[in-house]
DNA sequence: ATATTGTATTGCAAATTTTGCAACAACAAA
DNA sequence: TTTGTTGTTGCAAAATTTGCAATACAATAT
């Protein structure tokens, strides 16, 4: 019974619902009921009653709930005071994805520079494929960038924010054609790597489409232009469209299934973990996005 | 970090010794380094400054004695509430030792059935060593009696004192030959099983001592009685000695080292540990136990 | 100096627990 | 009936925790 297992209780209060649980705390839903039974088991009380259509709160849920917050509550005071008791100084350095800086990171470090202005910040951007390579050889401390398909062990990882993954097309496209089977035969622009390109092409693979690629790109906002320019079809996620100068120029095509959105968060080794000057900057940035959740959740077919 | 590492944590900031925190509460010594080096790594704290010659608190380690012990203490209130919460009702079924009933018992059975008014109790005494044969086949609820030298995975143990176990010799007996070896060859009386006789076997043999059987005994009682009639030298659990109408006419021999003192602790199976009765028994004997921490730890040389 | 004792830690393998995937079961909607 | 959604479970892989034995280290005794 440990802070996550408390943490995954109290938001399936909040939902009443495993699917939607599971993926905002990334977990699987068999790993979410494997960790509710064990609380109750642990307590002897049933929290839920549950069956495949509904979930609904015991009155030891209730009590439960309470305690659960509470511990939560005072956990996080514990590691405001274990700060607070050393002024930091030193230096720490970042290492963000596009999509990152245009949404978190503004708040996360107006905050931080006004409760640790000794520290210098060190911020740099670049390809989100590079983010875990960065942190294993020590360039940087922490990065911010989407998670990556397969997380290696050593390294911890704290959600922030979810933002779909989505098509695009020109704006000036004919109205009356919009099917993605359409797009996929007039060229798409693919990036050149990393986890759009992973997720693009699952997605037409696991629609048997077997598209024709116009060109491949490097970076977000070259993609958005070339789509912009008419080139084809590209996939971008919503939060790099939404800032883009050219969002204007395209529009989005809804389709089905969705693709496996991106999630944003923290990402350092256990080691960097450890090191105060990143705890700091770690707790800052859970407190920021729980503030403002953001784009959360919402649909995943076969749940992650 | 749960509920169990956090009272680690506690009792070692209340002895401030490796040794004596892991005896006391049932868990080897690497264990327990184990479990402190666990917390300060998820911490991301130092705890305790530590050599192999002393052991102290940290500053960051008073912070987290506190959180520990809000903790420890919301979830006590937690568990009463689910108890308060339902007006309980029925019967529970007890069995114990001898050992137990002239110690801890009265006192929580006291409080219990203040609490509890309407809950029979049905209370059943015997040999120690059947009490998880009684447990597994349903017989009782609860037992209060020696913890065994191994104890099957299914079934849960809360210890609640100690008591050394001690030679005993007759009284009148010359008071310049108080050597064990000379009292071995005069006989001992063995009891005919359980654990101090498996503990009384085992301290012979590594001491490459082949003493002269007088006779088997089972129960105690008996045993004490044979000791003061000066059939020979004898083995019992202190507090049952000091309960004993007979303590006067026999005294205790000190031996070094010496033999490995009982734990006598509440046990159920896994399944009964949900009952809403059972744990409502199982919380007064924790409390009640904490409050009179009776004769704890000392001595052990190799540690369990 | 050198042995001895008491104490915390660590290597290692065994035991236990947790996790994720895939299959399943239950229920509702089409 | 079929289809889709949702929570649960069997099973095996992965990770964690545990205990034992060995080690490291400091203080005391020899």
């Amino acid at each position: 019974m440990d802070i996550r297992e408390l943490k995954l209780f109290l938001h399936l209060t909040s939902t009443l619902h495993f699917g939607q649980t599971s993926r905002a705390c990334n977990i699987t839903r068999s790993g979410l009921t494997r960790t509710i039974q064990r609380l109750e088991n642990e307590l002897g009380e049933q929290l839920f009653i549950r069956n495949n259509r509904s979930v609904r709160l015991t009155e030891s849920g209730r009590l439960f709930r309470e305690y659960a917050s509470d511990v939560v509550q005072r956990y996080r005071t514990l590691q405001s005071q274990f700060i607070a008791g050393t002024h930091l100084r030193g230096e720490l350095s970042l290492y963000c994805s596009v999509t990152a800086i245009l949404s978190i990171l503004p708040t996360i470090i107006n905050k931080f520079r006004v409760d640790h202005p000794d520290i210098s910040l060190n911020l740099s951007t670049g390809d989100a494929a590079m983010a875990i390579a960065k942190l294993e050889n020590g360039e940087v401390d922490v990065t911010i960038a989407a998670l990556p398909e397969q997380l290696p062990p050593h390294i911890v990882f704290a959600k922030l924010l979810e933002t779909p993954l989505i098509f695009i097309v020109p704006r000036s496209s004919e109205e009356d054609q919009p099917s993605i089977e359409h797009w996929a035969q007039k060229g798409v622009i693919m990036p050149e790597r990393g986890l759009s390109r992973i997720r693009c092409e699952r997605w037409f693979a696991e629609k048997r489409m077997n598209p024709e690629i116009y060109s491949y790109v490097a970076g977000n906002e070259a993609l958005i232009a070339m789509v912009a320019m008419g080139c084809g079809i590209g996939v971008v996620p919503r939060l790099v469209l939404e800032n883009s100068p050219l969002q204007n120029r395209v529009k989005t095509l809804a389709v089905e299934p969705v693709l496996k959105p991106f999630t944003v968060g923290l990402c350092t080794t256990r080691n960097n973990h450890r090191n105060p000057i990143v705890k700091a900057f770690w707790q800052i940035a859970e407190r920021e996005s729980d503030k403002a959740p953001g784009e959360n959740d919402e649909h995943d077919p076969d749940n992650k």
